[in-house]
DNA sequence: AGCACGCCGACT
DNA sequence: GTCGGCGTGCTC
């Protein structure tokens, strides 16, 4: 009981350095860690914060405010993200306030929002004295008196101003309005309308007797009762009722009827789960080919060592089969599983297989769900005492992207990374910058659980730790069912331009090959990654480009709205320029290639194609890439043009041919990762052609045909990439040799943007000497009128990395105290993407 | 993140 | 004068 303590430590979805500690007094529920209370922040704010620690130190120099309300009778948060809240706030730099506030799902989070409402004792004189003077005032005090209320937002907006504080607070000093804090968003569980005997009415004689008053007065009632008595598993227990009155074919009316009899008791509770839909809850494991087989017992072998695994299969090697069986054996054992995916829109296929084996089991944890549905997944996961669960298995298998590691596991078994190369494990903004896969391996040691990291194309990183004994790796080295992998080679653009042989943008050999698959009734898969049709305005005589005025960008170009638009700040050019800023010439014309040319210029070459396109705007609504599969994998298109969609996961049993309009984009990217992401790319988009019957073709449109990626990417050479690879990040001291810290400063004037960002390195140089690099102009230089400067720290694997960054956030804070930049806006991303 | 407070230029 | 913009500091 909270009796003993007398204060807590709480955090707040806020980035606060430090917890904030509050009085228990007057709180005479049993207060412990993982509870919610709602505490008052400031003049007014309320919010949901978090017990971190209950103790008896009396803070020295403030008086703690007591807290409001405590929210929960039991823990919505478990010692597992104690430690792992604990260790991602140092991990990443951040406070625990920035990863509570990615952690909790909505539901769970309740924040105060203010709102204006009459005064009940208003002075009439004062109203129209003040309406009369305060042209605003005035205005704000109208609403409310229309709309019976009004938000600070409501006000803003209606006042057309940043800050309607100071209308507000004339308002209130005059006495016309109060304001009121009301708590949001709070999650209620759906309630049904439960039906019981009632206390009098519970031994069979009574009911016996009151069936044979019932039958002869109100034969509609004795079949409620009948109906009651058959539902109920045992004697007199709570039954729902909905499903009683539906199968009776009655209204509410007749339970309220044997209510006023004395027969029933009818009351609320948590609604229990309908039946839930278990397609195949029975379907027996896949079994597994002898390669598979192979591969599942070692990592049987690894996990029955407490080790991790990296799971190396080729595309179509057919990892979903292990996860299968892995994932039973976990639920068999009493565990929960985390199955962490790149990107849920994109995983259609591979949530239906799980669905089908683990239906009544599984979760999917998702943004677009809603904020019920997250909030009842979080209470499932965490096996609430008091939380009925809708589905009483559920929770015990999670499908979600980087957020699902937030979830509260109790009993994790095993947790699985498909696609662990994949870029969007890591988030890039708001804080906590964090990397879920590294995340998930750091979960699954702490819980003592199993993980598996997979990949057609392991990230260079992960490869290397498997190099280091630091993982066991698990090869699978053949495609399931004995298709081969795909013929790669390259079209060469240069001589195919010299030699005035395209066709729009497609090479002879693209062109002949395309026709040969539609004429055997095969299916074609064509990647470029950019939407749009041109998404570039250019002089054809000078090259100049319209840029955006806020950002250091060209501006795209959109055919359809004739405009020109820039993706970062929104800024709009509409009609495009005619005529050159530059040389005067009237020569701007579209420029650069997008999927929507791309599928234009199929229909000119291809007429009897069916072609669909798969980017961004074609599957932004809720269904649109779930459909788009279908539809492709029921072959109701030939061609499928897209962007980075087609290269995820992909499935389809017809797809003869894939085609890379242009693979050398990525490779010029100046990034040190930039020759492992177009490797992975093209590797994994490859991987779409021939996965059953006969061997697929790819085509790789290159100006550098002898490029030694491109060339590992024909060879399937993955070894020898990473070989290569990890030998320059040796050198040039990159991952996985040396951990990098970026560090991004932002101001609107890049002259003192430039000055700070000088004596900032210099300060860090005179800390860390030659791991310093910069400050360096980011390519994207200025978004939104902010110019950038990057300053990057490269650490030896050897140095602990608590010292760097104890230090590094000293020298932070001193920079951030200083008057000179008090305006400069910082951000640290430890191990950046 | 909000929100209050205080300084400063632009208006009735 | 006073209104509203904007920068700064603080939250137990």
């Amino acid at each position: 009981m909270s009796v003993e303590f007398k204060y807590v430590d709480v955090v707040l979805p806020l980035p606060l350095p430090k917890l904030l500690t509050y009085s228990l007094e007057g709180v005479l529920n049993p207060v412990q860690f993982g509870m919610r209370v709602v505490v008052q922040v400031g003049a007014k704010k309320r919010y949901t914060a978090i017990v971190w620690r209950v103790h008896n130190d009396a803070p020295l120099v403030y008086t703690a405010r007591p807290i409001e309300s405590v929210v929960d009778e039991y823990p919505v948060v478990v010692e597992l993200q104690r430690s792992l809240w604990d260790w991602m706030s140092a991990h990443y730099m951040c406070s625990r306030g920035e990863v509570m506030a990615a952690a909790l799902p909505a539901g769970l989070k309740l924040s105060s929002q203010t709102r204006l409402v009459l005064h009940p004792d208003r002075d009439p004189l004062a109203e129209r004295m003040l309406t009369d003077s305060d042209a605003s005032a005035g205005l704000l005090f109208e609403a409310v008196l229309a709309q019976g209320g009004l938000t600070v937002q409501d006000a803003a907006k209606l006042l057309q101003v940043q800050s309607p504080q100071r209308a507000i607070n004339r308002l209130v000093d005059a006495g016309l309005v109060l304001t009121e804090e009301e708590l949001k968003e709070r999650y209620r569980p759906r309630m049904e309308r439960v039906v019981e005997l009632a206390p009098d009415f519970q031994d069979e004689a009574t009911v016996q007797s009151m069936l044979d008053m019932l039958e002869k007065r109100a034969p509609k009632q004795a079949e409620a009762l009948l109906g009651y008595l058959s539902e109920a598993p045992i004697w007199g227990a709570l039954v729902a009722e909905k499903p009683l009155l539906k199968r009776l074919g009655a209204g509410t009316e007749i339970l309220r009827k044997l209510e006023e009899r004395g027969v029933f008791r009818r009351s609320k509770r948590p609604e229990l789960a309908t039946s839930p839909v278990v397609p195949g809850q029975n379907q027996s494991l896949p079994i597994l080919s002898p390669a598979q087989k192979k591969a599942y017992d070692a990592l049987v072998l690894s996990r029955d060592a407490k080790r991790l695994a990296l799971l190396h299969g080729v595309t179509g090697s057919g990892k979903t089969e292990l996860y299968i069986h892995l994932i039973a054996d976990a639920l068999e054992a009493g565990g929960q599983v985390l199955f962490l995916v790149p990107e849920i829109a994109l995983t259609t296929q591979l949530i239906q297989r799980l669905e089908l084996y683990f239906g009544a089991y599984m979760s999917v944890y998702h943004s677009r769900f809603t904020t019920r549905e997250r909030t009842e997944t979080w209470l499932d996961v965490l096996g609430a005492p008091l939380h009925k669960k809708r589905n009483p298995k559920g929770g015990r298998l999670v499908v979600g992207p980087r957020s699902a590691i937030f979830l509260p596991f109790t009993a994790l078994k095993l947790v699985l990374v498909d696609e662990e190369h994949e870029g969007s494990f890591k988030q890039q903004d708001p804080a906590p910058r964090y990397q879920a896969r590294d995340v998930a391996m750091w979960l699954a040691q702490k819980a003592g659980a199993f993980a598996v990291l997979g990949s057609a194309t392991p990230s260079v990183e992960t490869h290397w730790l498997a190099e280091q004994g630091k993982l066991d790796r698990v090869d699978l080295t053949e495609r399931f069912g004995g298709a081969q992998l795909p013929e790669i080679w390259c079209a060469d653009l240069r001589k195919a331009h010299r030699q005035r042989a395209m066709f729009g943008h497609f090479s002879r050999e693209l062109k002949l090959e395309i026709e040969d698959v539609l004429k055997l009734g095969k299916q074609v898969i064509l990647f470029q990654n950019r939407r749009g049709y041109a998404p570039m305005w250019q002089c054809a005589t000078c090259a100049w480009m319209p840029g955006c005025e806020r950002c250091d960008v060209p501006l795209t170009h959109h055919k359809w709205k004739n405009e020109l638009h820039c993706h970062h700040c929104g800024f709009m050019e509409n009609p495009p320029p005619k005529t050159c800023v530059s040389c005067g010439k009237a020569t701007m014309e579209p420029k650069g290639l997008g999927t929507e040319r791309i599928e234009e210029e199929l229909k000119e070459h291809f007429p009897q194609a069916r072609v669909a396109r798969m980017d961004w705007d074609t599957t932004r609504s809720k269904h649109g890439h779930e459909r788009l599969v279908r539809a492709f994998a029921n072959q109701d298109y030939d061609i499928l043009v897209g962007t980075q969609m087609v290269t995820k996961g992909l499935d389809f049993a017809h797809v003869r041919l894939v085609g890379v309009l242009n693979a050398d984009r990525m490779l010029s990217f100046p990034d040190f990762r930039s020759f492992e992401r177009s490797f992975q790319m093209l590797t994994q988009v490859a991987g779409r052609a021939g996965r059953t019957g006969e061997r697929g073709k790819v085509i790789l449109q290159t100006f550098n045909p002898e490029h030694w990626v491109l060339n590992k990417v024909m060879e399937h050479d993955y070894h020898g990439l990473v070989k290569q690879e990890l030998l320059e990040r040796k050198n040039y001291k990159y991952p996985p040799f040396d951990r990098l810290i970026r560090i991004t400063l932002r101001h609107s004037d890049a002259n003192r943007l430039e000055a700070a960002a000088e004596v900032l390195a210099l300060r860090l140089r005179q800390r860390f000497a030659e791991r310093t690099i910069g400050p360096e102009t980011p390519v994207l230089s200025r978004i939104n009128d902010l110019h950038h400067r990057i300053i990057l720290l490269k650490f030896e694997r050897s140095l602990a990395p608590a010292s760097y960054k104890t230090l590094l956030g000293e020298d932070v804070f001193s920079f951030q105290s200083d008057d000179r930049f008090k305006r400069i806006r910082i951000t640290v991303d430890v191990d950046p993407v």
